[in-house]
DNA sequence: GTGGTCTAGACCACA
DNA sequence: GTGGTCTAGACCACG
């Protein structure tokens, strides 16, 4: 797998690492189990630093989308969250309302953003079973 | 008006001003042409320093959502994006890819993102001309 | 690159640095990608301090001349505008204005201001493609 | 006469009148002689505060646009500079370069800078001896 | 009174 | 090392 970094983005490098790797799970391009190349590969394909790499894994890491053995590399987990459901829930509303109200500020209406998060869903993969029970508690 | 900040939080303080600031607007609680309070009476609501509320009316004030006039006071702006049509949509368009992509990752469903988007679009004043009304969701 | 500052001037430090910059670039003598000072540098080389500095990035960030980027430094960004048409066109013709005007009350003559124009047009390194080239003056 | 004041303007609401004297002598809208309306109706006019209005009377003063005599009013001043011819013209070509300059990053070619210009100029009432040397010194 | 600018110095996040 | 944020306190310009 290759990670497109732009240096002139206004994010930095290693949360761009770590977006490119939930979009590839979230619309099937890595799945459960898949390997990511080492450290050392990553850093040379993109040209950035190792630690940086680095940085984007532990992230990874922490969000459960990753899981680091010793000596064997990273993996794609199984998807799991360790949140609660309320706590979920309002991480979920939180980023509605943010997004919601920069659209609004950007011009848009109710149906603008509709219709950008209806093409945003088109791409991902979700699960068969279409239910928000399935995470973890 | 009065400004909930938590020094905690992992977003800066500046941050946390503008959000609700621009969230007060999208909701009707503020209006074009209504005054903030005064630099110095937010920094005491608040408890922060002055040059932190500074930043955040700076920050509003490139977005347009206020404007600064010196000796007078902070006022919120009449909505108008000099924006490009091209330019507002890549932003919009950007944010939606990432709330569903953590949205999938927080293991919610294609309806729960739905949900959630229009429990937040419910809370927004749109403006009364209903601009683009596509087929949407 | 050395600035030049001038704390008894009428316009701010900051903008100081901003104009400096903004005419580098006009000028071809910073290009895309080009890495400025740290902000610490220019301080120093300015004898100013290192927030004014910070002021002057934002500012130059804001009008889409540079990019900040965390722990790698500041570039030249591409030229991009994301403007309207209209709205740069406004901005265009008041500052044209402006000049007009004060150039009347310090006794010039429309040859003389389209002579000082000229000059000014010649130090400046405009893009290869001469857009809309309008039948003028 | 009467001023125009925009509350949401980003320039200060004196410098909003000086600019619209000036704009008004240029055009020939006021000539040499012609007396402005006194400090108190001017202020009761705009609805602004008349302390404004006496501070844009000083900065015409100190550009010699006009002359304040006591007890009778302010007129407009025959058109004089108490600047050298080389000051004079270092005023103009730094407006001209910061112009030109500011043009440059919106995006226009020397060609629409010309043309504004030119359109700007075409509203000025030039004195029928377009010389650069009627100013004195 | 309002906001605008500048200084000095601290601590944190990113590469 | 880089920039990002925050505090504290000063002085100036505008209404």
């Amino acid at each position: 797998m290759l990670f497109r970094i732009d240096p002139l983005a206004s994010n930095p490098v290693f949360e761009q690492i770590v977006f490119q790797v939930k979009t590839a799970v979230a619309r099937g391009v890595l799945r459960a189990g898949d390997k990511l190349p080492s450290v050392r590969d990553i850093a040379k394909d993109a040209a950035i630093n190792p630690n940086t790499v680095v940085r984007a894994l532990e992230a990874l890491e922490r969000d459960r989308v990753i899981v680091r053995r010793q000596g064997a590399g990273c993996f794609i987990a199984p998807q799991s969250s360790d949140l609660t459901v309320k706590a979920r829930r309002a991480q979920l509303d939180a980023m509605a309302v943010r997004m919601v109200t920069e659209a609004f500020h950007l011009g848009f209406s109710a149906a603008d953003v509709r219709s950008s998060i209806g093409d945003a869903l088109d791409q991902i993969r979700f699960p068969s079973s279409p239910s928000s029970k399935r995470a973890s508690s």
